[in-house]
DNA sequence: GTTCTAACA
DNA sequence: TGTTAGTA
């Protein structure tokens, strides 16, 4: 990690934006989900939030639900029932863990030059002989083997 | 000022 | 779901 390219340190630290709470007032104007449908959605256990123990006891809802709650939006602004947009979203969720999961383990290191950007898939192969870089060239990536 | 629950519209 | 009441 501390010898990773400035490219990459950044991108783990948006990929692993793990501390980022928000309570309902705030996710909801993020979002434009009222606290009451928030309130009743998590009630339904569409999304989640954890309570505070101190203060007043008041939500706190973690950065992940932002993209949850976001999604249900969206789909329900496209028309869907509220729990066939959590059904939508669950989808998307399980694809978006994926893509998290490759950009934080699956992309090694990534140097930028002037007009072109290399980064390196990791191992291609079990014995780990061949690296897969990817770089871009002409707005289109091209692949190869080193 | 914000959030909470509960209740009524 | 919106809104309002009475709290913490």
């Amino acid at each position: 990690m501390a010898n990773d390219p400035i490219e990459l340190h950044i991108m783990k630290k948006i990929f692993n934006a793990e501390k980022l709470f928000f309570r309902i007032g705030e996710l909801s104007s993020m979002t434009g989900v009222s606290t009451r449908q928030l309130r009743y959605w998590e009630q339904k256990n569409y999304i989640h939030s954890i309570q505070r123990d101190d203060e007043q006891s008041a939500r706190v809802f973690h950065f992940k639900e932002y993209a949850r709650v976001s999604g249900i939006k969206y789909f329900l602004d496209q028309g869907y029932s509220l729990q066939a947009a959590v059904k939508q979203v669950n989808q998307y969720i399980d694809v978006s863990h994926f893509l998290h999961k490759f950009v934080k383990e699956g992309i090694k290191t990534v140097k930028t030059s002037n007009n072109t950007c290399e980064i390196d898939l990791g191992w291609l192969d079990e014995a780990k002989t061949q690296h897969l870089y990817a770089r871009l060239e002409d707005e289109k990536f091209k692949y190869y083997v080193e």
